[in-house]
RNA sequence: GGACGCUUAGCUCAGUUGGGAGAGCAUCGCCCUUACAAGGCGAGGGUCACUGGUUCAAGUCCAGUAGCGUCCACCA
């Protein structure tokens, strides 16, 4: 084996052995464990995000697969309507075209092309993280069959009544044209203006003035609206206004909605431009009148000045006349909520359209109920209450998007404008009687790409098909997401899962932070703070990495501060720390907490954790390589150490399932880190030493220690396999035949996770030991302050041994001699005068090594003091604890009797000190 | 306006029924000791944001303040 370890040689064939050998598959036997991949996006590059939630997938589904449970991660792809058709639409502007110029059917099979082409490289790259899903069963959003599964609940829905078509105000965006949901707007404050502007009344009698954050929507203003008990209006409820510019007479009229305090405490309405507008001009029963085309840009319903303007373009002009009319009465600056499309960051249109619709009231109430009965969990719980803020709030789901890239609408539209929904034409002719001279043209719209997606819980098991695999793994185990999709997708999944299948999709909702930058920023290419997981894998170089990061800017100017910056953080580039690495670091750092920072730190750390294991592991098989190990039975002799390994791991196994089962694998990694760096190779190979360099060994307690350290090393490497597959898979099959193991030794994946073992649980070795360690780490500590060198052999002289402490001198003399370093161990009598000394107490037992030629006074008077000062300072505290009367009557019994026994200790050990520093001092 | 969260060592973060402040990285000292210098051994470092309350006892529970963040709704 080399020195150090180096992932690169073996991740990638180690792969493709796993996926070859189809070692992912879902075993058959055992209780079924289901996840789900939320799919990415077919367009899409692995980010950190993706990195981090597949890593706690894969754990969780390497975990199950050991465990012996039928395990089965499905995996596949989503079509990503608006997403993919911006890519290949801007591939098309870049040779100078556009999607019209090829036409729909063109462009659509482009798209399949470039799927075809490109859209394997988030597969891949999962790949990359060692991700171990189904493979063979993936499967793509646009697929036949979820296609065929996207028909049937559509046109079921409809039968039902619960999908409706209907003209609505609907957020537009007019760079895509094409509705969106409420969900894809983001409304983000910017500054902006106040136009007060004064409104004639067309009996001359006066005016009003309106305040406005949109003057160019005046054009279809069709009332203004006071409050009904503003006195300052009173009089004016009723008349009309003559609008300038267009001229046209539009009424005032009252409503609650208008808040008095605020502007002028007179409102323009424009039901065909405004939520809110388009709310009260139903009540009043006022004219919608649309002024923007889909471009947003001014239409014929203007008059003749303004029309084919752009909206902003139009609102100066209008600003213009107004002011040139005297009616501008003042602008003021203003800070207002702007709603930009999620994709495309233009300003959102409120816009009069024909949409199709969910009804999603009555498919609401029992996905509330799944959560609140507990059949369905949030982890942590708290995110039940955003779920469930929005779920009582819930709003119709504008489901139709005019884009030509997802599942086609399922209605057909005859030449007089009747609507029939069904699977298909055909099935549209026979159902409704409609004859071959009736024209029938498809609905042209497609469907929201999250309508597809919330059928992923059953449609990607064979819905409507009654599989097999929908009876075995529906509902999952276990949705690993963000709490940027509960609303997108999993309420949404909640829903279709429960009205198609009467089932819920999953049962724990297990809810991930956001990955940001070190310094709490989110991860974005404008910011060029992003990082890649691949990067960190395999490294990358500061020129690619500067390369990387500022290609393809939409803010190109920013690109300087962003190579300076990125230069400044990695002057050498990014070291290849390899996937199992970065994969513990995911696992380690996913806490409660809703954001995570990521820290380059800690993905180094655990890329050393990686070599000590290798190292550890070098050790391991140079003690046991041509040994025998006991494999083939023979007497062993287990020595101390042997059982307290033992013990530890046990002790060791049990925190790490119960972390696991509580979704807590930040416990799960530090628990196993600790274990492994600080107990295993510490400590436990240390003191194999003492027994296989030992001449006096037996050949029983040689065995017995090699079995032990090779047996060993192989329960830990199953216990991290599931967080670190590729170096656990690498060293096991160096380890395995040399261990116990016997059978089917194909890969460590497929081994059981090491058993829980109350037989090899050991109070009594446990305690025996960290007494052990005390002792040395006694005269380590001696040793580091007195600037003794390690390899000085000392003798030791031992006071106030109790029978126990002899026992354990007895049982553990080889290892306290070797890693203690010491020459010899001289107990002394009682009253037996001792010469001047360093000392190191353990319990009642003091550990003193003679000062004479090796340790100066003033030291070893300044490590007493500080001893003695810490001491006095813990016995203090628990004085005054114990003398208080209130403590003493209150507290439970079992704290008092701590605290006394804390106060007798420090009163004993602070005794020694001071003796102690009195005989030195006396030197 | 409503909801949720965060503030603990220089940095990134743990701290689960209230009962001796922890980890990794960074820092300092010694050591190339035959697995590992990506290492070993030892050490230093914190008024747990602030104020008040409950309690014998508060990082932990309650109330408030300040700062930061996220989501939802929204006044033109």
């Amino acid at each position: 084996m080399d020195k150090t370890f180096e992932p690169q040689s073996i991740e990638q064939q180690c792969y493709q052995k796993w996926e070859a050998s189809g070692m992912f598959k879902a075993s058959g036997e055992g209780d079924p464990y289901c996840i789900l991949l939320p799919p990415p996006n077919v367009t899409g590059s692995l980010h950190m995000g993706h990195g981090f939630q597949q890593t706690i997938m894969d754990v969780l589904t390497r975990y199950h697969r050991m465990k012996g449970d039928n395990t089965l991660w499905q995996v596949g792809t989503d079509h990503a309507g608006i997403a993919t058709q911006m890519v290949v639409e801007r591939q098309l502007n870049a040779e100078g075209k556009n999607r019209h110029d090829l036409g729909r059917e063109d462009f659509v099979k482009k798209i399949w092309e470039w799927k075809a082409q490109s859209g394997g490289t988030i597969t891949q790259q999962m790949r990359r993280m060692g991700t171990s899903p189904d493979w063979d069963r993936e499967v793509f959003t646009m697929d036949d069959n979820l296609s065929e599964a996207v028909t049937e609940v559509f046109v079921k829905l409809h039968e039902e009544g619960l999908i409706y078509r209907g003209k609505r105000l609907v957020n537009w965006d007019p760079v895509l044209h094409t509705a969106v949901s409420d969900l894809e707007v983001l409304n983000e404050e910017e500054a902006g203006h106040m136009w007060h502007m004064r409104y004639p009344l067309a009996d001359g009698s006066g005016d009003l003035v309106v305040a406005t954050t949109r003057p160019e929507t005046m054009l279809g203003d069709s009332a203004v609206a006071v409050h009904p008990e503003d006195e300052r209006y009173a009089g004016m409820v009723g008349k009309q206004i003559k609008l300038p510019i267009t001229g046209r007479l539009i009424p005032i009229i009252a409503d609650d909605y208008v808040d008095p305090e605020f502007g002028t405490g007179c409102v323009k309405i424009t039901p065909a431009h405004d939520f809110n507008d388009y709310e009260m001009g139903k009540r009043h029963d006022l004219p919608m009148i649309n002024v923007l085309t889909a471009d947003a840009k001014i239409n014929d319903e203007a008059p003749e000045a303004y029309r084919g303007m752009d909206r902003f373009e139009a609102r100066k002009k209008i600003v213009a006349d107004l002011d040139s009319q005297r009616l501008l009465v003042k602008i003021d600056d203003h800070k207002l909520k702007v709603p930009r499309g999620d994709r495309t960051g233009a300003v959102i249109e409120p816009f009069l359209t024909d949409q199709w619709y969910v009804a999603v009231e009555s498919l609401a109430k029992p996905a509330i109920d799944a959560v609140e009965s507990g059949d369905i969990r949030f982890v942590p719980e708290n995110w039940n209450k955003t779920y469930y803020q929005w779920m009582h709030n819930i709003q119709d789901w504008c489901i139709s998007r005019q884009l030509w890239w997802g599942h086609r609408i399922p209605a057909w539209y005859d030449n007089d404008g009747n609507i029939f929904v069904g699977r298909n034409e055909a099935e549209v002719r026979k159902t409704h009687k409609l004859d071959d001279t009736v024209v029938l043209t498809q609905d042209e719209d497609v469907l929201d790409t999250w309508f597809s997606s919330a059928l992923w819980p059953f449609a990607t098991l064979g819905w409507p098909e009654k599989t097999e695999e929908l009876e075995t793994f529906l509902p999952s185990s276990v949705l690993v997401t963000g709490f940027d999709i509960i609303f997108f997708w999993v309420a949404r999944m909640i829903m279709m899962t429960k009205k198609f299948t009467g089932k819920i999709p999953f049962k724990d909702i297990y809810i991930t932070g956001l990955i940001r930058d070190e310094s709490g920023d989110k991860m974005s290419k404008s910011k060029g703070n992003v990082l890649d997981p691949i990067d960190l894998i395999d490294g990358i170089d500061i020129e690619a990495l500067v390369n990387k990061r500022t290609s393809g800017m939409m803010q190109p100017q920013l690109a300087e501060k962003i190579a300076k910056r990125t230069r400044q953080q990695f002057p050498d580039g990014i070291q290849a720390y390899g996937t199992d690495a970065l994969r513990f670091t995911f696992a380690a750092m996913a806490s409660t907490s809703r954001d995570i920072n990521f820290d380059m730190g800690r993905v180094e750390g655990y890329r050393n954790f990686c070599n000590k294991i290798w190292n550890a592991s070098r050790f391991v098989l140079m003690n046991t390589e041509g040994e025998d190990t006991g494999r083939d039975g023979g007497e062993m002799t287990l020595s101390l150490a042997d059982h307290w390994i033992l013990a530890k791991f046990q002790q060791t196994l049990q925190e790490f399932e119960q972390a696991l089962a509580d979704y807590r694998f930040d416990i799960a990694a530090q628990t196993a880190y600790e274990f492994t760096w600080n107990q295993f190779c510490d400590w436990y190979l240390e003191l194999t030493k003492p027994v296989l360099n030992n001449e006096e060994s037996t050949e029983a307690q040689r065995r017995g220690t090699r079995h032990t350290l090779i047996n060993m090393l192989e329960s830990i490497l199953r216990l991290l396999h599931p967080f670190m597959p590729f170096i656990t898979e690498e060293i096991w099959q160096k380890v395995v035949p040399l261990s116990a193991i016997r059978g089917d030794t194909q890969s460590i994946m497929l081994q059981p996770f090491p058993a829980q073992d109350t037989a090899q649980q050991n109070e009594q070795v446990l305690a025996d030991v960290e007494w052990v360690k005390r002792f040395i780490v006694g005269i380590r500590n001696i040793r580091g302050e007195m600037d003794i060198s390690p390899n000085k052999p000392l003798d030791a002289m031992l006071r106030n041994v109790s029978e126990q402490d002899s026992i354990r001198i007895d049982k553990a003399r080889v290892f306290i001699d070797r890693l203690a370093r010491l020459d010899s161990i001289t107990v002394l009598a009682n009253g037996e005068q001792a010469p001047a000394s360093a000392t190191a107490i353990v319990g009642d037992m003091e550990i003193l090594i003679p000062m004479a030629g090796l340790i100066d006074k003033e030291a070893e008077l300044a490590r007493l003091t500080k001893a003695i000062e810490k001491t006095e300072k813990d016995f203090s505290r628990v004085q005054g604890k114990l003398a208080n009367e209130k403590f003493v009557s209150n507290a439970p019994e079992a704290v008092i009797e701590k605290e006394r026994s804390k106060l007798e200790e420090a009163e004993k050990q602070l005794a020694k000190l001071k003796e102690q520093f009195a005989t030195i001092n006396a030197l």
